[in-house]
DNA sequence: GTGAATACGTCAGTGTTGTTGACATAAATT
DNA sequence: AATTTATGTCAACAACACTGACGTATTCAC
């Protein structure tokens, strides 16, 4: 279909190519840079006996220590079955404790031991370090550009997450 | 659980910062931006009846026409058995045909057909949107660095495996 | 104070996507 | 002719998500 319709300037002499202009580029980057990236910590994760969703718990447990469970569902973005067949083993193995909520005793306070600091260390260490390599040579400036794009690829919510934790520090108590 | 006014002595020290250098800001906003990034497609493929595994199926045979089971195993990085599942829906629902390689008989070149590319597009659209929104008022030269960070998070073989890509349109059928 | 709503936990079943292991077949290689 | 390779397939299993239903403790609203 070789027509000169009044299709725009997209060159388009093979029959495989694409009706619109898509940027499959940068899509399977982020496929394979994604997957690289969750690969190191994934490794760990089996010598622990543990999966990728027991890393995303710790993780944010440790960022935001004392967070609810409610809270955890919402930045999680799964439901509480799911969550609680993963934090059972995390409480059970002593990485993680529960608190009664100070103001409402219904609720859940989720911190990390000190043993769920060191596996949250241990797992984030060689991503920090793959991010390192990655940012070698890059100016302030461009860091702050892709730090930038990661944020514009959120969704609102997402990044209203993000922003609600005091930066690079391990949240401090409320009150 | 009896006292009202005693705050536990929790076995933790929340005010310390880790013990080294962790970039635990980029690694949680690399996980937001990627789960917000595959939940667009991830809604369309319900309507299908489909999951994530077909669509980076459809992908990649979208990307590589003619690419056969072996080279599709090694992009994915999965058994074969894994993809044989997922393989065969797309086969039999009409979005993926096998060719017989031309030099090795026993290879099966996987190829879209028209349904399958639309497939592709239809879930890459979405996904190439977010995408333009995060460039949206980057100079060329940031949209580059954006993209060197990436290649740099992946190990060296998927960076390869991307540059093997002939183009940034879909390519050519090998004759 | 009583009843409804909320926060959390749990039991039971299901689906997708990954795994290992074993075996079959056709075609290429030696 | 024997072996290796490319692919397919059967069977069992695990991780991690889901829905639906139900229980308990606590808080809130009237």
């Amino acid at each position: 279909m070789t027509s000169e319709r009044a299709k725009p300037a997209f060159p388009e002499h093979e029959q495989d190519a694409p009706a619109t202009e898509i940027d499959f580029s940068i899509i399977e980057q982020i496929f394979f840079a994604y997957r690289d990236f969750t690969s190191d910590p994934d490794h760990l994760l089996t010598q622990y006996g543990f999966g990728r969703a027991h890393h995303r718990i710790v993780h944010f447990v440790n960022r935001r220590p004392g967070l609810t469970v409610a809270e955890l569902l919402e930045l999680l973005k799964i439901t509480k079955q799911s969550l609680a067949r993963v934090l059972k083993q995390l409480i059970d193995g002593g990485y993680i404790v529960q608190v009664p909520g100070p103001r409402d005793r219904r609720q859940r306070e989720l911190h990390p031991t000190e043993k769920g600091r060191m596996l949250a260390l241990d797992l984030a260490t060689p991503q920090s370090r793959r991010i390192a390599r990655a940012l070698a040579g890059t100016s302030p400036r461009e860091r702050e550009v892709i730090e930038q794009f990661l944020m514009d690829m959120m969704n609102p919510d997402s990044r209203a997450q993000v922003a609600a934790v005091p930066t690079d520090r391990t949240a401090v108590e409320k009150g």
